[in-house]
DNA sequence: TTCAATCTTTCATCAACCTTAAAGTGCTAT
DNA sequence: ATAGCACTTTAAGGTTGATGAAAGATTGAA
C-alpha cells in the first residue's frame, strides 16, 4: 500500500513519515502542493495524506485539480483549524476524510486502514511488475519509484500488456507476432525485434529496473535487473 | 442515490429523514440492527448511515457482518460518543466515515457528498474539466477562465458527457459509436471523426485550454493543452 | 575467429485521421 | 403547406506519423 503525504512542516512531516513506514505503508514525502498533485498524477498511489496549509498549493487545491483530472485516489485531509466551514470545504473539494491536528496516531491510523479497504475496490485496470505499473487505458507506463510515465504507441502497449499478462515466463517471437501482428511466416519477425527495441527504450526512459531480456533462441523475458 | 438510514431514536429518525430528503436523496428508514443488515444485504443502497446505538444488533455489528459478506456500500457511522476507541473500533468495523453527535447538519451532508462522489460523477448537475464547466441540463459548455459559453448540439454533447465522465482515459472509436450512435460497424466510425472535429471547433470558440487529442489506433482523449 | 542470432537505425509508405462541403432530415413559425 | 433553421449524415480529398521493411552493427556461442 503506497501513500502520497504533503506536509510542508519538517518536524511534522518526518514524524509521519516514520509512523507510516512502521505501519508498513510505503511512503513517498513531498513538501509543497504543486509536487503533491505532480506526484498524485502519477496515479501510482494508493491514497494521499495532504496537509492543507502548504506552500506553492493548498491541500484544498491539490484535491480540486486531482480530482477535476479524474484522479481517483482516496485523500485524507489534515489541518489544524476545525472549523465547520474547512471540514466541508475540504470534503467538497474532494477529499474522502477530513482529520484535525491535533489528532492522535490511532485515530489517523484507523481512518488510513478505511480508505485503504476502499481504495482495493476502485483500483482501475492497472497491470503491475517490479517498479512498473501499466495502466492500459490510459496507454500509460509508469515507473513507481519515480513517478516518470511515458505514452506507449498501440504495438509497444500489446507487448507490454501482453507480458504483464505472462509473468515470469518466456515468450518466443512466434507468439508475439502471431497475437501482436496476426502474423504467420517467420520472416516479418525482424518487426517483433524493432518493437522490442523501441520498448526497451521507453523503459529505459522512465528509469525502471525492468528490463526486457532476450533469451538466446527462445524469446524474450522480463525481469528485474539484478542489482 | 439511495441511502438506508438506520437509527432508532424517533426524534432523530425523523429530523434525519426530512434533512435527507430535502437534499433530495431517496431515504428509507430502519430502526434496528438486524433490519438495517438485512435491508444493506440487498444491495440496493448508495450508501448507510448508522446508529453505533440499536437495539437487536448495534451499529459496529451490522457494519462487520455486511462487510462479511462481501457488501461494500460505504458506510458513515454515527454515534453519541466520542471517544477516539470507539471511532477506531467504528472505522476497522468497515466503516468508512464516522460522525459524533451533537453534529452539524452540513457537516453531515458534506461528509455524505464526500461518501456518494464515487457512484455518481457530478453533484450539481455541471461535469467539469481543465478549465471547462459543462452543463447537461442546457446542453452549454463554458470555459471557466473567460465566461464564453456555447451551445451543443446533442451528439457534441454526449461526447463531451461521456469524455468528462471517464477523465484520463483513452475512449475508443468503437465505445464513442456504440455509446453515441449505437453502431455495430466500422463503416460508420467517419461519424465519429466528423464530430470530432464539430466538436473542437466549439472548444475552440470558448477558448478552452481543453482539447481533444487522437491517440493513433486507440481513440481520442481529453487533455489540456500544454503551456 | 566465425557466423547466426539479435539489435538498432533509418525512412518511404499508407492506413489512420482530419476537414470541408453538400445533401439529408426533421422541427418550428409563418 | 412551406420556408427556414439546426442538426446530422455522407462523401471525398487532404494530411500525418506510426509502421514495417531493409540494411548494417553488435553480440555471444561454438
Amino acid at each position: 500500500m503506497r501513500i502520497l503525504l504533503a506536509e510542508d512542516e519538517k518536524r511534522m512531516a518526518a514524524a509521519l513519515v516514520a509512523l507510516l513506514k512502521q505501519e508498513k505503508y510505503d511512503v513517498d514525502h513531498m513538501a509543497d502542493g504543486a509536487s503533491a498533485l505532480a506526484a498524485l498524477e502519477s496515479g501510482v498511489y494508493d491514497m494521499a495524506v495532504l496537509d492543507v496549509m502548504m506552500p506553492e498549493m493548498n491541500g484544498f487545491e491539490v484535491a480540486r485539480r486531482a480530482r477535476n483530472k479524474g484522479i481517483k485516489t482516496p485523500i485524507l485531509m489534515l489541518t489544524a483549524k476545525s472549523q465547520l466551514d474547512d471540514k466541508v470545504e475540504g470534503l467538497d473539494s474532494g477529499a474522502d476524510d477530513y482529520l484535525t491536528k491535533p489528532f492522535q496516531t490511532k485515530e489517523l491510523l484507523a481512518r488510513l486502514r478505511a480508505l485503504g479497504r476502499r481504495s482495493a475496490s476502485f483500483q482501475d485496470g492497472s497491470l503491475k511488475y517490479g517498479d512498473l505499473s501499466l495502466d492500459t487505458s490510459k496507454a500509460t507506463l509508469t515507473c513507481i519509484s519515480n513517478g516518470q510515465s511515458v505514452r506507449l504507441g498501440e504495438k509497444e502497449l500489446r507487448i507490454l500488456e501482453y507480458m504483464f499478462g505472462n509473468k515470469g515466463q518466456i515468450m518466443t517471437r512466434e507468439q508475439l507476432a502471431v497475437k501482436i501482428w496476426g502474423f504467420e511466416n517467420e520472416a516479418e519477425y525482424n518487426n517483433v525485434e524493432v518493437y522490442m527495441s523501441f520498448t526497451r527504450k521507453k523503459l529505459a526512459f522512465v528509469g525502471s529496473k525492468v528490463e526486457i531480456k532476450a533469451v538466446r533462441g527462445l524469446g524474450y523475458e522480463l525481469r528485474e535487473k539484478n542489482v
